[in-house]
DNA sequence: AAGCGAAGCAACCGCGAACCG
DNA sequence: GCGGTTCGCGGTTGCTTCGCT
């Protein structure tokens, strides 16, 4: 790639852009001597280019060893991984990639993993849901939502910041969800008694990766929410209208004669329904309306249909609203794990 | 086709750590 | 132990390409 001219110092050592005839300069001496001093290295290969010049060229550019082309599925999810451990360490994580320099790993974090983690409501530095005021309106307004499937990280991370008990109301069902694709059960969640822990920075990542398991959460078979079938919905006023956050332990008792069945674009509904009560209200509250959000009507909050994409599709060459996908499904796969993990489910 | 801003990425810079005499 | 030198890391810059108007 032929750039700008290059720039030189007063010193007489060049700068700027390499060119073909410095690498291979700077290659054949490499090769044949390899390159213990960087200071004295342009001396000695003939080349008017500082040591730290000529030291960067090699290990970010040319390396034989070094892996080009675009970032795996799998690469992208393990320096997530690596960077909510590490941080900006990017010389640690580029140990733990073959191939691939601190350099590449540096942009390819500033450049796309940020504005994704953005993008699903989570605060890169912190990998901790974020809320801000644009990402609660992306969130809320229907007309801004393009993929449902996102949203729901976005919510569930809302809902943790919000509530302890929605953000485990929300990944129960979901985790229901995926064991009755159909229904859920809401008098069977009542009976379990008891508030799984919340986490307090929920993983969205995970190794190795579980696409079986993990493709249990692709909400398929979606309705338009408007045409939901009547069988889906069935408010009943006995349910115990308000749990009460008490140290993880529900107050009141569900009345167990009482079944409610209810469909994915339903549930998408109800959950919006229940952030937007629950913004309005106030946030941190400790309780939220059980019955309102049995009660509540389908918005227009899912978009009519969501593709139902294969796991093999999220392998190397994943389009990026791909990756986004199935970034929202780990979140939620690690928050049942946890789930899981106690017990609960 | 031209202009312009955004995105992507190679390369630079400054600083601290490691090394060495 | 100390001072000078070298190396490596992380943040930043600036050039090129891309896409939109």
């Amino acid at each position: 790639m032929e750039k700008s001219p290059s720039r030189e110092k007063n010193n007489g050592l060049k700068k700027g852009p390499w060119t073909p005839e410095e690498d291979r300069k700077l290659i054949d001496y490499i090769q044949k001597h390899g390159h213990c001093k960087w200071r004295t290295l342009p001396k000695n290969a003939g080349l008017k280019r500082c040591g730290k010049s000529c030291r960067l060229r090699w290990a970010n550019y040319l390396r034989p060893d070094i892996k080009r082309g675009r970032f795996s599925f799998e690469e992208e999810e393990a320096i997530i991984q690596l960077h909510s451990v590490l941080g900006n360490k990017w010389s640690t994580i580029a140990a733990s990639l073959p191939g691939r320099t601190d350099n590449e790993i540096k942009n390819y974090w500033n450049t796309h993993i940020k504005k994704r983690l953005l993008k699903m409501g989570i605060d890169p530095v912190t990998h901790t849901p974020c809320l801000d005021l644009l990402q609660l309106s992306s969130i809320l307004n229907p007309s801004l939502c393009t993929s449902p499937q996102l949203n729901y990280s976005g919510l569930l991370g809302m809902a943790s910041m919000l509530n302890p008990n929605l953000l485990s109301f929300l990944t129960t069902l979901l985790s229901s969800q995926s064991k009755n694709p159909d229904t859920i059960n809401t008098n069977q969640l009542l009976q379990q008694n008891q508030l799984p822990q919340v986490q307090n920075q929920p993983q969205y990542c995970s190794q190795p990766m579980q696409l079986n398991s993990v493709q249990a959460f692709q909400p398929n078979q979606l309705q338009d929410p408007i045409q939901d079938s009547p069988a889906c919905a069935t408010p009943n006023t006995s349910i115990p209208n308000l749990w009460q956050y008490n140290g993880g332990q529900l107050e009141q008792q569900p009345d167990q004669s009482q079944t409610h069945n209810f469909s994915l674009p339903k549930l998408n509904s109800m959950i919006n329904n229940l952030l937007k009560n629950q913004v309005s209200q106030s946030q941190n509250s400790s309780t939220f309306n059980l019955n309102a959000l049995l009660h509540s009507t389908a918005s227009s909050f899912c978009p009519s249909t969501l593709n139902s994409s294969s796991s093999t599709t999220f392998v190397n060459g994943a389009t990026e609203d791909e990756r986004d996908t199935y970034c929202s499904n780990m979140l939620m796969y690690n928050i049942s794990n946890g789930l899981n993990d106690s017990g609960l489910l």
